[in-house]
Formats: structure tokens, sequence, C-alpha cells
DNA sequence: ATTATATGATTAGATATCTAACTAAATAAG
DNA sequence: CTTATTTAGTTAGATATCTAATCATATAAT
């Protein structure tokens, strides 16, 4: 249905073919890309207060590692640029979810931290995600993601590491 | 490295818990989101002419399927809204890679061409990625890709049916 | 000490994507 | 037939992301 490489047909089935497996990689690339668009749109669906993707992603690392960190920190965690991470903490300080204060160590940086609302309004979020992935415990079972997330670590490990 | 939700870490480890599999589906998703950040931005920086991901795309689809179609159609395939594959499609014929001529039975359709250019510039772009891909099939073998596409087909399928 | 380099954050500018609204044409309903 | 609805494409407006450039501070080098 979607788009692909060129896969060459007339290979000999023995030896397993190089065009062949480029091609496979070029289709797990979309399958991917198409999967993150769709659970991107589902997710923010149903994200209270106009919540983008990377605003949950932000709020709810600070609850998850519940350290201080700065921007700069953020962006590499989030493996965006850092003027992205700049924008989405400006977004999230202006609703009152974190508030930006200067590093006590170091004069050209900053911690983040999450305020109450910050963490109330996460809480809000989990709840309206939960209902959203329940379902797909029914499509996709804990063996078969056992199965597939080895492989997904190494293809972001591969590429991290060649940026 | 990455964020995810709070996963419960009290659970009785006989029943595998409800609350252990959300998480591992957020994680899922957070690695599916990073590589696709990751592989747009590899793709990018090798596909010559300034291709965005999706130009190729476009081009890539229009020579493997070899027939004609119009916007809608296209912008069915790659699930993208209609007004972003008008947006590619604009740039694609600017650069002469395709042509848009009027459905000849439809008055409100149109059909995309690829030119001579947009097939060259697609020959081009795919000699580009090979070496790309490559090395990845040091990390990423055949069965591990065999293991993987089912469960991304089966979310993907998933999602977009509940759309 | 002074200068050069590296790092953190932001601003500026570009662009791809989205939703909502609009126009035109085809199809269905009456 | 005439009208209502659906479908195709585009325009308009918003926004998140990126790269390049700028400014400030910290660290290294001389």
């Amino acid at each position: 249905m979607h788009n692909g490489m060129q896969p060459e047909l007339n290979e000999p089935q023995a030896t397993p073919s190089t065009a062949d497996d480029l091609f496979r990689i070029y289709q797990f690339f979309n399958e991917i890309g198409i999967i993150d668009s769709l659970s991107t749109s589902h997710l923010e669906r149903v994200l209270p207060a106009g919540l983008k993707k990377s605003h949950f992603g932000v709020l709810n690392h600070m609850v998850r590692l519940g350290k201080q960190e700065s921007p700069a920190e953020l962006a590499a965690a989030f493996q965006v640029a850092r003027p992205s991470m700049t924008n989405t903490l400006q977004k999230l300080e202006a609703k009152g979810y974190i508030e930006i204060v200067p590093h006590p160590k170091d004069g050209r940086s900053k911690l983040a931290l999450i305020t109450p609302a910050g963490r109330a309004i996460r809480q809000e979020a989990i709840e309206a995600i939960i209902p959203l992935f329940e379902p797909l415990l029914a499509v996709i079972d804990r063996s078969a993601l056992d199965a597939a997330m080895p492989v997904l670590e190494a293809v972001r490990a591969y590429m991290d590491e060649n940026r």
C-alpha cells in the first residue's frame, strides 16, 4: 500500500539477496514513520490542555526522573535541537507547568522545575492515555513486544552513534 | 535515557501486570519516534537536490507503482493530509520532477506524472541511500526484521482502523 | 592575566505539517 | 430536473521543528 524502494524480483532463492534486505529496511523505516505520525496524532487528540507530545514528554520525564535538568540536558535526552527545546519549555512555562530558574553553579545555564500544576496535568494526561493504549494489548502481546524492542533499540543505537 | 510513563515497580511477579504492559507500549512508541526522527535526518542528509523524505517517497512510489495517481490517492497512500500532499507535489513540480495534468474523466481531480528528470533524481537518490542502509544489515539481520515487521504492521493496522 | 575556544541559551528565518474554510465538480435524493 | 451532499483540490493560518547566527559565560591555552 505504501511506498518502498524497488525490490529485485529475479534473485536466486538460495542466497538471501542484499537488494531484498535493503528493500526490507526501507519498508521497516516506512512502517516506523507511519506509526509515529499515527501514534502522535492519536496521542495529541486525547492530551489535556492542548498539550503536544513533546510537552507531555518533558513533563513526564521530569516527574519520572525527579531531578532538575537544564534545557541542554533535556534537548539531549529527547534528541531534539536546542532551539526546539527552548520553544517547548517556553510553552510549558507560559502555561504554568514549569518554572525556569538560573543554574546556581553555571551562569550560562538554567534549570527547569515542574510546578504543582505541571504534575497535575501530567497525571491527567496519563489517565487520558491509558484507555488509548489498552486496546493495543489485544493486538500486540507482551512476547511480540519483547521480540520487537531489541531490534528497535539496536537500530536506534546504531543511528545514534553514526549521527 | 529517554522518557516514559511511570512503571509500577511493586507488582506481583506471577501475573503479568497491565501497568507494566502499558509502560512497555509507551516505550515502544518512544523508540519509534526517536528512530523516525533519526532516520529522517540521516536520509535527508544524503538525498540529492535538497529532496525531503516526503519528496523522495512520492517519486519512488510513482516509479515503483508505475501508474498515474491523483493527489488524493497519493495523500491516502502516504497517510498525510491533503494540503500536505498539495505542498509536496507543488515542490516537485517546481523542480521539474513531476507534471500535474487534469484528470481526463473527473473534472475535480488531477493526475501526477513523473518526468524523465524525476526518474533520474529518484535513481540518484536510491544510489545515495544504499550505502546509508547497508551498514544496518550488520546490526539487524533478516530474521530480526522478520520478527519485528509483523508487530509494526499490526500496530499500524490497528491505529489505521481506529483513527 | 589575557586571549582563544567551547558551551548554554536564544533569536531569526525557513519549511513541512496540520486543521478549518473555501471553490468546483460529481453524485445522490427529491 | 433541481437541490443536497459528497469529494477533490487549494488557500489561509497556526505551530513545531530545523539550521545558522548571536550573545553570554566558562574553561583552556599561552
